[in-house]
DNA sequence: CTGAAAGCGCTTACAG
DNA sequence: CTGAAAGCGCTTACAG
């Protein structure tokens, strides 16, 4: 291996000027036959193996930035995540995602450069100059509940495509998500049709698209199923859910449904309240979660039975979301550019049908 | 946004021409105030204004890709994978080790290009040319427990930099790897600390520097606590553990250590013939694991507890390796190009004293 | 203090 | 069938 490695001087890339003198022909000749381009197809078979043999014998690879300056293709595809793509903290919640979108990029033959621009900041919010990055891929996934407008919005302007894994707001942007409203809607009506009338749906303050397509979905079901509406909201930042959760069980409420976000902060709440109270589920109280968590988080409280609710499509949605861009990155006609995915149901075991009226399950 | 996803003409971009016939300066000029540049200090405050101005007033954002052209180097790291990157069987074993790769290259200012020509060959094995791909990148880092020689020598014979995540056992090959052998040999020092001198290692048939760095440790520390080494170690595929298991319970073996792989072969059959036995850990027999499993796979059969052994600090290879890989970019002089990161014991409780000799945790 | 010029490594008309 | 030339939008010596 020589040491190459250490102080060793490096030698230059070889770029296509080289395979040109080697293989004594034009650069212009050494561009048209690597880049097998069709326009001009009429190449001296004998001439092109030359060139193809000195790229080999040199071990060209192009430049994917020279290569995009001069407006063309290299096989990159992005993923920009406002947030860290990676979380130490978040119980690795997107990380069926990251599975998905690897696993099409690769079967795409696509390479993906992770822009890591957006978790330096803390803040999470993507820098105008890190997003701007972007553009040495042909196109770019985005993802993550908060985002900013503004920059986003030049991209679409420069024609420049990308695909948001999650639903957007915004009209015309493209998107791979997941159809909250149906599968909240859906749970609303498992736990009417096992008997509960008085439910309480927790969700967080978070404003994403994602919270509120569940608390529209979780109205809706109410409504078809005659499940009382007052009431039926609440919403939490994971704390003071002791005293929320006895004042539910005072007015006989007998499911809580919560969604599940990348905090996880209202369902840690609750399940802590809940054994704090030495409640169980569901015999005491049926429990529904909107959203599956990840791994080992996904157990319920003082049961060890999966939560009912129902799953992301996470790794799918990654995987969707790779082929949309790839469709407009090709410029293709007539793709449906804004996709819901379904939610797989999940019958988990934490609902069952309500307590007796009058049972208070602390006095037991 | 109107439509400019979908074949809208799109404006032009200003660029620093631009700029520069409305600010009536060259070209040049612009770049100087626009990058701030130490070199030429000496601009006149008054032309300086006009220019930001004029970049103010037509919207200028410099283009990433021409900079990055101009500039050589393009602050891009490559991951290579010898393996899925993002495995979905494997439970997601490496997955620590991207996060602290990410993380660093965050912190670094470097994006990351996940090459995913691995994974595509289902071999695992990367083809060549996909290997060849990595050049793109300013540098790379390899990981995976079984790697082809030829195509990475050929890397290091043109000087191009590359880091392995993970020991290897070429010369000159720069790693960051973590130190098995001293931490297998403690495992064996705190099993002959609590009583334990018949004791079975478990390994998988595998090759890589890392069993037989596990293995090589679990050597040292029994030869060094007077543990016995007639039998010690054991191979395995996973399967036929429920015989094994019983014949060294009829041995008086009072502890199994086993080696924790991607696969996780040996500690899932293990696991599994220990559940069958109907044995408890630690009272009727030890055990330690040689590289801590992740997730919800870390519990210990039949109890719930932790196990003991040690973990492998992956996210801190991940971090480590993209630090020496940037410094050998930089071309740095007497860096420590070969590096061996401790491994953190875990008292996980799965290490009890021996069970009395003659006593049969089987009829019981 | 500022500008003309070359160059980063490619692609793409346009001529032969 | 192949090559000379211009251009993508910047940066960086090098001259004034």
């Amino acid at each position: 291996m020589e040491n190459a490695q250490r102080g060793g001087r490096r030698r230059r890339r070889p770029r296509q000027s080289d395979i040109a003198r080697v293989a004594g022909v034009s650069q212009t000749t050494v561009s048209l036959v690597l880049r097998g381009t069709t326009i001009g197809m009429s190449l001296a078979a004998e001439t092109r193996q030359r060139v193809l043999d000195a790229a080999e014998r040199l071990g060209y690879v192009p430049d994917p930035v020279a290569t995009r300056l001069a407006a063309a293709g290299n096989a990159m595809l992005g993923l920009y995540t406002f947030s860290a793509t990676f979380p130490t903290d978040v119980a690795h919640s997107y990380y069926p995602i990251l599975a998905g979108v690897e696993e099409e990029a690769a079967a795409q033959g696509q390479d993906l450069i992770l822009f890591t621009g957006s978790s330096r900041s803390g803040t999470g919010a993507g820098d105008p100059a890190s997003l701007r990055r972007v553009r040495v891929a042909d196109g770019c996934l985005f993802f993550g509940r908060h985002v900013p407008d503004e920059p986003i919005r030049q991209l679409a302007e420069d024609g420049f495509p990308f695909v948001y894994i999650g639903r957007r707001n915004e009209p015309d942007v493209p998107y791979v998500g997941a159809d909250y409203v149906s599968a909240s809607a859906a749970v609303l009506a498992g736990l009417a049709a096992a008997g509960h009338r008085r439910v309480r749906y927790l969700r967080e303050h978070d404003q994403a698209p994602s919270s509120a397509d569940r608390e529209e979905g979780v109205l809706r079901g109410a409504r078809s199923t005659g499940t009382e509406t007052a009431g039926l909201v609440v919403r939490t930042d994971g704390t003071g859910l002791n005293g929320l959760l006895a004042s539910w069980l005072d007015d006989g409420v007998t499911a809580v449904v919560v969604e599940q976000t990348d905090t996880g902060a209202a369902l840690a709440g609750l399940g802590a309240a809940i054994e704090r109270a030495g409640l169980r589920c569901p015999r005491d109280l049926s429990l529904a979660v909107l959203g599956a968590p990840v791994g080992a988080r996904g157990r319920a409280p003082g049961g060890g039975a999966v939560f009912s609710g129902f799953d992301v499509p996470m790794r799918e949605m990654g995987r969707d979301a790779v082929r949309l861009l790839l469709r407009l990155i090709e410029g293709a006609e007539g793709v449906e550019t804004r996709r819901l995915l379904p939610c797989e149901p999940v019958d988990g075991g934490t609902i069952a049908p309500p307590r007796p009226p009058g049972r208070d399950p602390r006095r037991e």
